[in-house]
DNA sequence: TTGTAGGCGTTATCAA
DNA sequence: TTGATAACGCCTACAA
């Protein structure tokens, strides 16, 4: 008995071959006997019916695919966390894709999807929005999509977002109540929704306080670590902030490297605040000051937005924006 | 034409469904000209097949399983990001699950697997060793295993670990070079054999110097959080260690946010040296002492070792234990 | 180079 | 409560 299936099970037990499938699918129409006794032969024999098979015939995978820029990022594992605590509580399984905020890997990944690999997709989006006919495929072949942090504003679906602009606008001023008055701005890429609505917070906090909005202290940074340490020393020695509003992480951190090398005292001569979903923030040198989003939750919710829209029953699930809270975390780099 | 597939599209075209297949396979026996018309007319209606009935005649699904204890963690973030790098390169795609530590978590999901989600599987162990059985029934539906960091000694597989023994005592000697006399390890699983290798590294560096193995000066904590503030506190307070080996990183930092409250002061009363793949081990407030490992080498490694089990053909590999090296580096928080 | 046809392993429908 | 049978969508001998 070296490939068992279902047929050969029936064979060696003198039962159809329905009557075995019943037996694996808690369906009433069974005898309780039978069913032990199939359960019983199954597992001494090592059988468990084929999933490809299943998934034929069902056309349901149980599994979700999560898409993310990054892995080892703290904002992201956490969120992963969330999304497979709820799939798990639904028996479903998580395909993980990580498109390095590269546009063509998250293309090249969903139209992957197109057909049957996952029953539907919890996705941040890789960068700047050129052409998403690729996501409106999936509408066709009811694949439901949920974004989660970083969203696609011109397709309709679920979003899990958070108050970033009101978080922006309140550590801009934060910041500016510590009495700074020259505050940078550093994001990854302007150009995404995310970085543009927390670009305005900024401005418009700023605005509040009648302190000129100038493009010079928004320091437009890359992905490659050593080049924005270059990109941010070179700020800090010319341009010479007193002030520090990071819209990512690794940016703060980044900062902090340079400050160190270039004897810039923080928080005495420059304050900072970062976007970030560290833990151990206070244990930075200095503490950090933070502005941390609800990871975990915000992927379970859109886990839990996605199990909607898959079990809906011809009800439309409201495609709208969820904005859950970050919170703010003033410590010792901002001088609190 | 709403549920598309490979028979619809050969009507349309009037083609036949095994032309259409080879259109889709690189076949070499198919006219270019058909291949294209194909193609396009695919692209067109947004057609792929389906990946279901195709594993389901293959008996391939392009998927490799990770199993890890945990997702929100440098190492494993890191490491999961190797075997993403070398899964992508051969087409694969990653079927993610967390075992948060718990062995049934890790039973269960290993049966799960058991028919055809995955062509192998990459795991770090869940825990303690009890019965391995279900690991063994893998082989015979001939689904490889490798293991990365943490093994099971007793299952014969492809196993990619780092050299703990050696770091774990270089850390120890270290820590004794610094002058310290009585130093506390601190471990979360004493039982599972990455935390007795390390202990052992420990142990005869003591011994080597001539101190005294005190069982009281090993820690053994939890998973959770704050049960480990008080047992590091309760440790911190009333054996006084001069020195502090950690075995995880998040005992580490459970130790400075202790010393912190109790203003014990790292170096000066406490040298502390960790297991750790953070990457801003240096800005910690004082830059933590690391013993770091090639987390996102080992996963690229176990991903390999991995692929060429299933691309071997009759040929066996060699299922032993690849040894990578892990690097210390020696910071402020032992007086570096 | 293309077509025919059978089967991959499962399950739902229908009949018994 | 059980069994026979026809799909699910694809791929690969084999034949043409």
């Amino acid at each position: 008995m070296d490939n068992i299936n279902i047929k050969v099970l029936a064979k060696e037990l003198n039962i159809s071959t329905s009557t075995i499938s019943r037996a694996f699918n808690g369906s009433p129409d069974i005898n309780k006997d039978t069913k032990e006794k199939i359960l019983a032969f199954a597992r001494e024999h090592n059988f468990l019916p084929n999933h490809y098979a299943s998934n034929l015939r069902d056309k349901k995978s149980r599994t979700l695919a999560v898409i993310v820029p990054e892995i080892a990022n703290d904002f992201f594992a956490q969120a992963i966390n969330g999304i497979e605590e709820i799939a798990r509580k639904k028996g479903f399984y998580i395909l993980l894709y990580r498109t390095d905020d590269v546009f063509d890997k998250e293309v090249s990944f969903i139209n992957y999807l197109n057909n049957g690999k996952a029953d539907g997709i919890i996705m941040s989006v890789s960068g700047e929005a050129n052409d998403h006919n690729y996501l409106r495929k999936l509408e066709q072949k009811n694949i439901p999509v949920v974004f989660f942090d970083r969203v696609y504003e011109d397709i309709e679906a679920a979003k899990v977002i958070t108050n970033d602009y009101e978080s922006s606008f309140d550590a801009t001023e934060h910041l500016i109540d510590t009495g700074c008055k020259k505050i940078a701005y550093l994001v990854v890429n302007k150009s995404i929704s995310i970085g543009q609505v927390r670009m305005q917070g900024y401005i418009d906090a700023l605005k509040k306080h009648d302190i000129p909005f100038v493009d010079e202290l928004v320091i437009d940074c890359s992905n490659d670590e050593k080049i924005n340490y270059g990109i941010l020393k070179k700020a800090l020695e010319e341009i010479k902030p007193d002030g520090i509003f990071s819209s990512v992480e690794r940016l703060a951190f980044g900062t902090y490297y340079v400050c160190n090398d270039l004897g810039i005292d923080i928080p005495r001569d420059l304050k900072v605040i970062s976007f970030s979903s560290l833990n151990i923030a206070p244990l930075l040198c200095p503490a950090l000051s933070t502005i941390t989003q609800p990871a975990f939750e915000m992927g379970s919710k859109a886990a839990t937005l996605l199990f909607e829209e898959l079990e809906k029953k011809g009800v439309n699930i409201q495609k709208k924006e969820h904005v859950l809270k970050s919170k703010i975390f003033i410590r010792k780099s901002s001088g609190g």
